[in-house]
DNA sequence: CGCTGAGTTCAGCCTGTTTTCAGGTTTGTG
DNA sequence: CACAAACCTGAAAACAGGCTGAACTCAGCG
């Protein structure tokens, strides 16, 4: 079970750190908003401790940015305001939980154990839908129960955002919009036609219907 | 669904307007408050978003003037004075919401759409009147629970203004004034007969009648 | 270093949507 | 009833947007 810490305080970094390896969990510690972007891209979190007070921008920001990607790991968010606002905001823009300085170190790792137990129960591996099967962990659709065919990153991601939102149009600034949320600049709207087009050749035609003009769905009625 | 949006950042603008209508809504821009005035004479607005830092003036002035008048259309306010004061201030003169910036752009369609649906008083994201199910995620319609249909964007819009207005009659020069906001060159009134012609294909010929030389009515009774 | 596969860009073709238009039909009025 | 205004409708032009094959980059790998 691997953690990303995010705390730009070295001293209680370090103390936090050491506790929660004691605990059984393996830490990677990040003081910026640049090293825990590129961090979260190749590593595999179950959970992020999230200092707001961070040098290069708000954590805020980040967590926003990692919710309108998709990514659905839980966060927890520590802060040494705490303030009405600030909290609210921070369950708003997609915090799994809130946990203002000082506070016990107990207290933290109960809540951390809340969390990742609360996910646990959540967590499907395979999403069926119209007869498209969908496999998380081997990043694979099979049709109507045929054989198994792995898709590559993209198309993965792409298909997995569609099916999660099934019967609702994504204009095609939104997908790429889910596709890239992390990276810089953005990529043209001409990419999600491609993509769109690899992904039907898979799983046919009718699957995912276009809307001229306004983008496209995965039907399910 | 027309929104005024009053701002007078032009990037900032120009990037909501352009989100607000990937969205499928219809968006007036103005940049003051003399212009905000004027427009609000003669256009029929479901909401308006409205800066407080405007060159001619304080939004708030504008908005409880408004609200003096008796107007009662759902105002979001949108600063970068995040200070609990102004935003009391707000909400007190009538807003309905407020939004500091920066923003997420996700944050503001989720709060308008709730604006909306509050207003309106849906709770869901589906429409039905006397047969017609209109869905809005899915941009189709269903008739006496039978399949769903898709719209393209134009037949989607003026269904959705007459299934919100309904059993009132709406001229063809309004339906055409919500159906391309204020873009410069007016469409012929003729293009809404064409859709009226195509929707009654759809729903049947009954539900959508005509009041020669005043309009057209989505009649629930 | 060449091979491979994923990601990306692009141009040209193709298709659906919007818009216009002309001719037919309906409706209200004197 | 006759007439004009208003409306309806099918067809086609104009347009915008989507699709696709081909080419290019780039990273990883033998």
């Amino acid at each position: 079970m691997k953690l990303l810490l995010l705390e730009d305080d070295d001293l209680l970094a370090e103390s936090l750190a050491e506790s929660l390896e004691d605990n059984g969990y393996r830490v990677d510690p990040a003081t910026s908003l640049r090293v825990a972007r590129s961090v979260m891209r190749t590593e595999d979190y179950a959970l992020v401790i999230l200092d707001l007070g961070l040098p290069d921008g708000s954590g805020l920001d980040l967590l926003s940015q990692w919710r309108k990607a998709g990514l659905d790991l839980p966060v927890l968010i520590l802060t040494a305001r705490d303030t009405w606002e600030d909290k609210v905001n921070g369950l708003e823009v997609g915090a799994d939980d809130y946990l203002t300085k000082p506070f016990h170190e107990a207290e933290l790792l109960a809540r951390i154990k809340a969390l990742l137990r609360r996910r646990a129960g959540h967590v499907s591996q395979e999403l069926t839908l119209n007869g498209v099967s969908l496999n998380e962990a081997s990043q694979s659709v099979s049709i109507d129960g045929g054989p198994w065919h792995s898709l590559t990153g993209t198309e993965f991601r792409l298909l997995r955002f569609l099916m999660h939102h099934p019967d609702r149009v994504h204009s095609k600034e939104k997908l790429i919009d889910q596709l890239y949320a992390l990276e810089q600049d953005a990529a043209a709207p001409n990419l999600v036609e491609v993509y769109i087009g690899r992904l039907r050749r898979r799983l046919g035609k009718s699957i995912i219907q276009t809307r001229r003009g306004q983008g496209y769905v995965f039907v399910t009625h």
